[in-house]
Formats: structure tokens, sequence, C-alpha cells
DNA sequence: CTCCTCTTGTGAATAATTTCACAATCTCAA
DNA sequence: TTGAGATTGTGAAATTATTCACAAGAGGAG
């Protein structure tokens, strides 16, 4: 019987898992600036963080720097990509080629994060066929098969609201284990299946609630 | 002298905030519905939070509700509206008329909370002109004068990742206060100047992270 | 008017997250 | 090889956020 993998427990507070893609992106930019070695405090700077803050969300996933000398960018870099899935390519569906699908099938900062879309699909006929060289809207009907096919991972809600519940539950039916929902809506799905929600008006609010606060407007 | 405003401080979490939105819609269901009360418990449910958590978000704001009845559906929603800054229209002025740019400008969704897109300006002449009935790509040399003209509060950068910095102090030269920025990197701004941080792939890569731990793909 | 039921509002308790502060230990120069 | 200087890694302290639990009303029936 194969032995039960031990399954490193660590846990640690949600929002580092969210800092990750600064530190990531911070690195990348020393790294093509030929800078091989960084330390907390210097990176902390750039991103926005708190260097003890930087330090303490790195040492969840182990002793990764150097003492006395800083973080191996190289090296650390390379630890993140493994953090956060990026070691390998994540295929992404999007589901609703309308205008918020068309953006992120266009968006060329996914690349460099290890995402790529690979097909959208829409329930609309007048969308169907390729949209360029690499990418083409399918039939919601082909689902399953292309995300078989193509390996897809990841299904990207871009669907109208009144639609996102039903396009969810035809996602899981499909397969697709992870969903990225733009909607303004909560999903009801099974237990195994991860939702990650997309709130857009989230951050606008937020300045308007400060400006409303600060300046009384 | 005139004495100076005692300032009600109450502080409270960050993140009561960003549950407001949640809030906000679920009460524009039950009005839709026409149901006038609700309890800390359904609306709680609805949203995917705590009861608790919601009477203690509210709280912060003063005593919202009816003891031992729930809270008034209409009543709320108008005192939410306050908090957020939605009780008055935000005018909203697109700067990079991109994809996502564009993506946002046909956002039907900004209307029920208070936001309008008046504007877009682009540095590419191709760009310039109107989109539709209602809306413009103005050159960005016009940036001042449309504000003003125009009455918009938060300039949102939809521009290339290089070009952000640079944007973003035109921005403030032309008199924004508020700034809604998708590009990813950090922005030097005056201390008076708000910015609001939309970082797209956070989300998929936490999914992505969580992909990798949970099945190990 | 009184009593009973219901649900809010909120201090206090608990939990989660961030910051502090310093021992551990690496680098480099002599 | 040693010592000085630098910077990490991390328990402990401080701060921030959430949950608990119940007193404080509100409302309705009789
Ligand atoms: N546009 C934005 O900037 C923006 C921002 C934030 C969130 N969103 C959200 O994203 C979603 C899409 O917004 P949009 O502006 O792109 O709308 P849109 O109307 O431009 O696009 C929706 C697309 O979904 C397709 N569709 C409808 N029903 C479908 C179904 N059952 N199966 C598959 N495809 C279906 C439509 O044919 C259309 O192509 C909405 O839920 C919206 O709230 C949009
Ligand atoms: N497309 C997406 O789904 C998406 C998602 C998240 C974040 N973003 C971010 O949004 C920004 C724009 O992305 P996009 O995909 O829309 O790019 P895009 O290339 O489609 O659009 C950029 C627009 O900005 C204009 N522009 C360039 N320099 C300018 C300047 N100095 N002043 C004014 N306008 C200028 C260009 O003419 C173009 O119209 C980028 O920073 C990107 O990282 C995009």
């Amino acid at each position: 019987m194969p032995e039960r993998t031990p399954e490193e427990l660590v846990t640690f507070p949600k929002a580092t898992i969210s800092r990750f893609p600064l530190y990531f992106r911070a690195l990348t930019e020393y790294n093509h600036q030929n800078i091989g070695l960084v330390s907390s405090e210097e990176m902390a700077q750039k991103v926005g963080v708190t260097p003890s803050q930087l330090r303490k969300d790195l040492s969840y996933f182990g002793s990764l720097g150097i003492r006395g000398a800083g973080y191996d960018v190289a090296y650390l870099l390379a630890k993140i990509k493994e953090i956060l899935g990026m070691d390998r390519q994540r295929r992404l569906g999007i589901i609703g080629a309308g205008r918020m699908g068309m953006a992120l099938a266009g968006y060329s900062g996914f690349k460099q994060h290890g995402l790529e879309v690979l097909a959208l699909f829409d329930i609309d006929r007048a969308k169907w066929g390729p949209v360029n060289e690499q990418l083409t809207v399918f039939p919601l009907s082909e689902l399953a098969a292309q995300r078989e096919k193509l390996g897809l991972e990841i299904a990207v809600l871009t669907v109208p609201k009144a639609e996102a519940q039903k396009v969810a539950e035809l996602a899981v039916e499909a397969g697709f284990r992870a969903l990225w929902n733009f909607a303004p809506v909560r999903l009801e799905v099974p237990p195994e299946v991860i939702v990650q929600y997309e709130d857009i008006v989230v951050g606008v609010l937020t300045l308007s609630h400060h400006l409303a606060r600060k300046f009384g407007t």
C-alpha cells in the first residue's frame, strides 16, 4: 500500500498568497536587470509592504533566503512559481465571449504568469468560429470535449449574472474543478470545486467611499 | 473661527467596506421581490457571511435595524448607498481605450451602483472620436478640460504598465484625486491622491495555488 | 398593560494577522 | 582563520478582525 504523503501542513494567512504575485513581478524585474541578489528591505520597498511581512510570508514556505546576504533572485523566482502553481502551464477556457471575455482573452499579462487562454465558449452562434490564429469560440456544447482535448483546468465565467449559476453547473459537469467567476453572484457548486470571485465594483466603490469620507463629496 | 467638525471617528476593519457591495446587491434583490423586512440571518446566508459579521459591519455606521424585527430593506439600502458614496452619481474617465478600457466602458453593472463612465482618453489618434451616442474617446491632452466640464472624479487607468506612472502623473495634474489602476505597477502619487489597485491575476493565481496544493497538479 | 417572542446591537472573548526584536548565521576582507 | 557587518528566520508581542453570547429593545396577542 502506498504510504500517505505526510502533507506538510503549514498554515498561513490568506493574504500571504495574494501578495505573492507582487513578489513575483518584482523578482522578474530584478532578473531582467541582472540583479542576482536582493534584500527583503529593497524588495519590500518596491512592492509596498514591510520587510518583516515579506520575510514572514516567505518563511511559511521554508528558508528561502541567505542570512547575511539576501534572497537569490532566480532561486526565489523558481520557488514562488512552484508555490503559485506557475511551474507548469495553466490552461483557461473562457465561457462568455462578450466584452469582458474578449478583453481577458487578449490580455498579454497572463503569459508571464504561466497562464494561457486556449478557448472561448458562447451560446450565441454568431460568435462561433476563429478569433485569430490561436483562438476559437466554440459552442457551449463543446465544453466537455474541448476541456479534455485542450487540457483546460480553469473555467472563466464571463456570462451575464442571470446565466452564471446555470453555466457554473455546466462547467462542473464538463469536468472543471476550478471556476473564476466575474459575474456578481454567489455560486452553488459541489464542495470539491474551487470558486474564486472577481468582484470588480468592490475596488471602485472603495474609492467612492473614501471620496465620500475624506472629501465629504 | 469655524469650529472643527467633530469628525465621527469610528474605525472599522478594511474588509467591512468590501462586503458592503454584497449587502447592497442582496438588498436590491429583496427590494425587487417586494420584501420589506429582512433578518441578518436571512441576508447573511444569501451573501455568504455569518449573521454576526453582518450585524457588526452595519453597527459601525449606527443602529440601522429594528430589534426584534430585522432590517428595513429600503432604509438600509439608502444607508448603504450613503456609506459607499452611491447616493450621488460618480463620474469616471477611462484613460486607455484598449481592450480593458472598452470592456469597462461598456459594463452595464456600473449604473446600479451610481457609477457612470462619461469619457475615454487615449494617446492613439486612431481611437479618437465617438464610440456611440453617449461616449467619446478624447485625446489625452483633453484630460483636464473634460474632467472639469464633465465633472469626472475617478480616473481609471487601463494603459500599458510602462505608461502607467506617467499617465498617473498626468491625471493628478489634471485634477483627479482618485485613481483606479488596472496596470500591475505601484504608483507614486502625492499623499492626498487615493489609489485603488485592481490586480486581476491575483484571483486566478490563487486558484492556481489551490489546484497545486489540493490536487497536487 | 403585561407577557412572550423575536432579533438587533455590542462588549467581551477568541482568532487571525502583522510587527517587533534579536539570535542565528552567512559573506567578505584581511 | 577570525572578526565585523549584514540580513535572514522566527518566536513573542501587538494589533486587527471575527465570533460569541446576551442584554436591550420592538412588536404583537390577549
Ligand atoms: N464588462 C465588464 O467590464 C465587466 C466587469 C466586471 C464584471 N463583468 C461581468 O462579466 C459578465 C459579462 O459581462 P460583459 O460586459 O462581458 O457582458 P456581454 O453581454 O458583453 O457578454 C456576455 C456574453 O455571454 C454570452 N452568454 C450569454 N448567456 C450564455 C450562456 N448561457 N452560455 C454561454 N454564453 C452565454 C453572450 O452571448 C455574450 O457573448 C457579467 O456577469 C458582468 O457582470 C463585466
Ligand atoms: N486586457 C485585460 O483583460 C486586462 C486585465 C487586467 C489588467 N489589464 C491591464 O490593463 C492595461 C491595459 O490592458 P489592455 O489589454 O486593455 O491593453 P491594450 O493594449 O488593449 O490597451 C492599451 C490602450 O492604452 C493606450 N495608451 C498607451 N499609452 C498611452 C498613454 N500614454 N496615454 C493614454 N493612452 C495610452 C493604447 O493606445 C491602447 O488603446 C494594462 O496595464 C494591463 O496590464 C488588462
